[in-house]
This record gives C-alpha cells, structure tokens and sequence, in this order.
RNA sequence: UGGGCUGUAGCCAAGGGGUAAGGCAACGGACUUUGACUCCGUCAUUCGUAGGUUCAAAUCCUGCCAGCCCAGCCA
C-alpha cells in the first residue's frame, strides 16, 4: 500500500554520530536515561556560511532524531573581533533554516563569573598557576616535536598564583603582562597538553560586558565548561578539535561539575571552488570587494538567501551529503541539485525574456490583444493558473532565433515552425537587420488553429519559446550569477588575491511579465527555460524590479 | 621528527566475517506545450598497498604508503 520512497534522511542510513549515540543512550550507556543534549556554539565574530548550515544542522538535527534539544551559544570568550551586529545576524540565520532553539539562548560571557570561580579552585588544588612568560618566551619554551616544553612559574606557590591572579582580573597588569596555565604535562607529544594556557588579559571591552572583566577564559577552558554547566551530553564540533579532546576531558574530569560531556568531532564541509573561511569572508567585506556580507556571490547563509536558495534546498544538501571523519570536498553541482529540486517542486514558472528580440506576427491584427490561462507550475497544479496577455507584437529571446541554424538547432529560424508557449504555433517568415547585421525584429505568421498551443491536426512541433506580450511587458534588470566567491585553483594555497569575484552578468533592459515587477523579495520563479531567478531582497522596487540568478537548469542541447 | 585522525568509483557515502546500498556527475534511451522536469538503463570482479588468519576478508591481524590536523595569550 504505502510507496517505497526515500526521503533525504533515509538516503544514507545513518553515520557514526547517530551510532555513538544510540550506544550512549542505550542500556548500560554513558548517558542511559538522559535525553540527547547538544549545542551550536558559534563565536559572533562573523556571518554564518554553508559550512555552519551543515554543523547546525547534525547539531540541531541529531538532538531532533533522538527527541533530546539543542542549544544556541554564543562563544564570546574573546572581545577581541566579537560584535552584538553578528548575533542578530546568526539567530536570523539559523530561524531561517528552521531551526528554533526556544528558550535555551546563552552567551558564554554569562558564565565568567562561574568560570572565574573556577579557575581559583584550580589554582588552590595546584591544577593551575599563574605564568609570567612573555608571547614570545612562551613560544620558546614551547620545545617542539621531540623536546617538551619548559615552564619556569610552574612550581610558584599556591598562595602567590592566587595573588596574581586576582590582581589579573582587578586590572593591575597590562594585556600580555601573564597567564594562567592549567599544570598537565610539559611533555606531552600533544602539545595542547604542555601546560596550555586557560585565562588571558584583554583590555578590550567585551561586546556585552563592556569593560567589567579584563581577564578571558580561552577555549579550552571555556568550553567545557560550558558544556557541562548547560547539562550537554554530546558537543559535537569539527576535526581539528580532536587533538583538543584530551584537555576537554581533563578539565571536565577536575571541575566538580555533574554534567559529563562528551565531544566528537565530525569533518567540516568543503565545497569546490568555493570560499569556506571565515576569514577570508571578512576580508571581502572589509576590503569592500563585496557589497555585504550577504552579497549573492557570498556563500553566506544571507547571501544564499538573496542568492535565491532556499532552506530546505540547504538542509536537504546538508543531510545527503553524510557525516564523517574523512576531510571532503563536495561537488558544488551537488548543492545546485538539491536547489533545482526544491525549486522544480515549488517556484512558480513566469516568462521572462532576458536579452530580448522583437517578434511580430504579420498575421495578427493591429490592436488586438487576447489572453491565456497559464498553469504557475505544472508540478504543482494547486498553484493554479494567472493571465498573460498577447498581442501582434512579442518580445522573444534573441538566442531563440537563428537566420542560418546550426545543426540540431530547432527553435527559430526561417520556414521553422515553433510553439509559444501556451498561445499559438508560428511560423518564422524571416527577419530584419541594421546596419551591422544585427537582427532587429523577427516576423513569423501564427496558425489561428492553434490557439493554446496545440495542433488539430497533430503535428509535431518540435519546440516551445517564451515570449512577453510586447505592449504590457516590464522593463526588469536580471543578474545572472553563475558562480559562488571562488578560487581559481584550491591548490592555491594562501589565495587572498587571486580569489575570482564569481562570475556575473547584469543584464539590464530585460522583459518580464508584469504582475513580476510586484514579486515579494526572496521567492523564486522559474523563468522558462533560463533559470530560478528571486527578486532581489534589496535592490529591487516596483518601478525597478531586479531578479538574481539563484542557478540555471540544466541544458542538454548546450553539448552538440 | 612527537602526537592525533583518515584512506570504498570523477565527487559525497553506506556497509564492521557471507560475496560492494544510495545520491551527485557522466553516458545511452523513452516521454515532454520549458532541449527543463519525469522515467528507464549503463557506470567498483573490488574497497590505499603488501602479506597473514579463515571454507569465506572492504570487514580481523601485521607491515608499508599516502593525505589531513597540532608548537595562538584564536575559536
């Protein structure tokens, strides 16, 4: 009775993740009992990109698989790039996904008072001392691969650390003057392990604390603890934390917390020829190479978004592309898939003609105007159908006509008969040129018997082109952007400069249906056979509609 | 050179002793009032590599090779 069909979430069955946490919740688990505990701890330092889609999504996801719930936590340890612009941006971003985190919205800056305490303890229990090496002294005694590090404040008594380190936080030292060290192992072939530092002075003000601390926790400290203090039973965080995993467990195993956290680590998304780092992103919008973070060329989650992508495109691309441990590099083709699919299922289809050509139909009488019924997506029949105008004179694409066409070519040319879509099938007289030789209008005569589209006498009409009824027609300016920010060659290396602004063509003077130049920002068309286009969540206005490329369709007769 | 991690098709990715899922891409073909969509078919005698254990190995063992991460007072 029921089809067999598999839904994205069935196409790879199941990843290491959910295993470890079918293990951890199972009789006799780590966490037997306890319900399924994430969290997605961005630093607000910068715009969501694709890459944080696919961590939000196995954080936010995998909670939702196991009925558990999952957080939103702003990791602000460091005031040093950190701004309140970016934590609206990022709560946006992750509602627009569809995720939701209810309540459960926490700064980890809430937490220093907490962390602070903390740190004391350590210090009284000899798990922590204060450190008075310079940056780059630190970096000296730091030892290297076979040599371990050397520490000459590591045996300071209890009682002086302590000292230092409430005069650190009372503002007594300059930025840089001392640490506080957690004591582990100088040794260790794990250099997080070589007695790491775990609180900093930063005289910068914090975003939201302003100037009340002057003492940061780092990471490693932090993180844990922020963990364990929200009840988290699985931090799930990107590979090169792995090495980190040792000294989340120390400092969870030393702070008398009862939550007891375990981190796994999962491979971070690359897509090719497409920028991923954060960094480099804000390099762009500083350097004013880009408009915005939400550029349409931006890989950032608003860009996409004005780009035309659409959530459910990202999480479907998200899911299907599994989780691991294996560094990859997805084929961006593969995005564009999972889009083209949402897209098929749910953009209404309008015509809109992008480099436009007259055509007049010699035939059809001066001043009459008719109109048809077109279906918005023949997909979707319960999108029901709207009005489009026709008349003597239509606006065509200009690659839809060819005075001497190529082989395989059957759209128009003289003596071809082609169909308009919906209206009627025509038949190309011939054309007029200026004085370059440019085609300036395209003359054709209409078969009066095939109103709608059809042919009585059925025949075959091998092609259907869109057209916009030259007398109602909107002038629009559509952007054609073909590809994400990319480098030229991933192999690049450090490849700042030679970062390629993504290729893109305005086209302006465009023809569009009318009822367009009224599109609400941010919902896609399918413009017949040229694309998903959206209009423009910023640029665009009634008088001036402007339409983004979020991808083109496939084109098979591109090959021959 | 020390430590950690990873190798299954062009790209993702299941499978963890019983004879290589699925998706993307590609390529055929059918259908089509979008050269789109949809549909059907093809696409790993073999799982980095060399040995070993076994009736049976991508799965277990050993060696080797390759790639990624780590020496921030970033996260």
């Amino acid at each position: 009775m029921s089809e067999e069909i598999k839904s994205p979430e069935e196409e790879n069955s199941g990843n290491f993740i959910q295993s470890f946490l079918e293990e951890d919740t199972a009789p006799g688990g780590r966490f037997e009992g306890k319900k399924v505990h994430t969290r997605f701890p961005p630093e607000p330092n910068g715009y969501l990109h694709i890459g944080h889609a696919k961590a939000i999504c196995i954080d936010f996801g995998m909670a939702e698989k196991f009925g558990g719930i999952c957080n939103l936590r702003m990791d602000d340890t460091n005031p040093t790039k950190e701004d309140d612009e970016y934590v609206d941006a990022i709560k946006e971003d992750i509602h627009w996904l569809g995720f939701s985190w209810d309540d459960r919205f926490f700064y980890a800056s809430d937490y220093f008072p907490k962390m602070y305490e903390l740190a004391e303890d350590f210090i009284r229990r000899g798990l922590a001392y204060v450190c008075e090496l310079t940056p780059e002294q630190m970096h000296d005694y730091r030892g290297d691969l076979t040599h371990p590090a050397k520490s000459p404040y590591r045996d300071r008594p209890v009682e002086e650390s302590l000292d230092l380190f409430q005069r650190m936080k009372a503002g007594k030292f300059e930025d840089g003057r001392m640490t506080l060290r957690a004591k582990i192992d100088l040794a260790s072939g794990n250099f997080n392990l070589r007695d790491p530092v775990i609180y900093r002075i930063n005289h910068l003000p914090h975003h939201r604390l302003g100037t009340q601390w002057c003492i940061y926790p780092m990471y490693d400290f932090a993180h844990p603890i922020e963990d364990a203090l929200e009840g988290v039973t699985h931090s799930l965080c990107s590979l090169e934390f792995e090495d980190h995993r040792p000294l989340y467990n120390w400092v969870i195993d030393h702070v008398n917390l009862p939550a007891k956290p375990r981190q796994i680590e999962f491979a971070r998304l690359n897509i090719n020829n497409t920028v991923m780092s954060k960094r480099k992103l804000r390099t762009l919008v500083e350097k004013g190479i880009v408009s915005g973070w939400d550029d349409p060329r931006m890989p950032t989650l608003c860009g996409l978004r004005r780009r035309g992508y659409t959530p459910a495109a990202i999480r479907s691309f998200c899911e299907r592309i599994g989780v691991a441990k294996v560094n990859s590099t997805v084929d961006s083709a593969f995005l564009e898939h999972c889009l083209r699919e949402d897209l098929n299922e749910h953009a209404r289809r309008a015509m809109a003609v992008l480099n436009p050509v007259k055509l007049i139909l010699t035939n059809y009488p001066e001043g009459k105007t008719e109109t048809f019924d077109v279906e918005n997506n023949p997909e979707d029949p319960k999108a029901g159908t709207r009005k489009v105008s026709f008349s003597r004179e239509l606006w065509m694409e200009r690659e839809d006509f060819m005075e001497v066409p190529a082989k395989k070519y059957f759209r128009m040319f003289p003596g071809n008969e082609v169909r308009l879509k919906t209206a009627y099938v025509v038949k190309c007289t011939g054309c007029e040129k200026d004085a370059a030789g440019n085609v300036t209008v395209v003359y054709a005569e209409y078969d009066p018997e095939t109103r709608g589209g059809s042919t009585p006498d059925g025949r075959k009409v091998k092609s259907t082109i869109h057209w916009v009824d030259a007398k109602t027609a909107v002038d629009a300016e559509i952007r054609l952007y073909d590809c994400l920010f990319t480098a030229p060659d991933p192999e690049a290396g450090d490849y700042m400069e030679e970062l390629n602004p993504g290729s893109l063509v305005t086209r302006t003077g465009c023809k569009v249906e009318p009822w367009l130049a009224g599109a609400k920002p941010n919902e896609s068309f399918q413009f017949l056979r040229q694309g998903y286009f959206c209009a423009d969540n910023k640029d665009s206005t009634p008088e001036h509609p402007v339409f983004n490329r979020s991808v083109s369709l496939k084109d098979s007769f591109k090959k021959k």
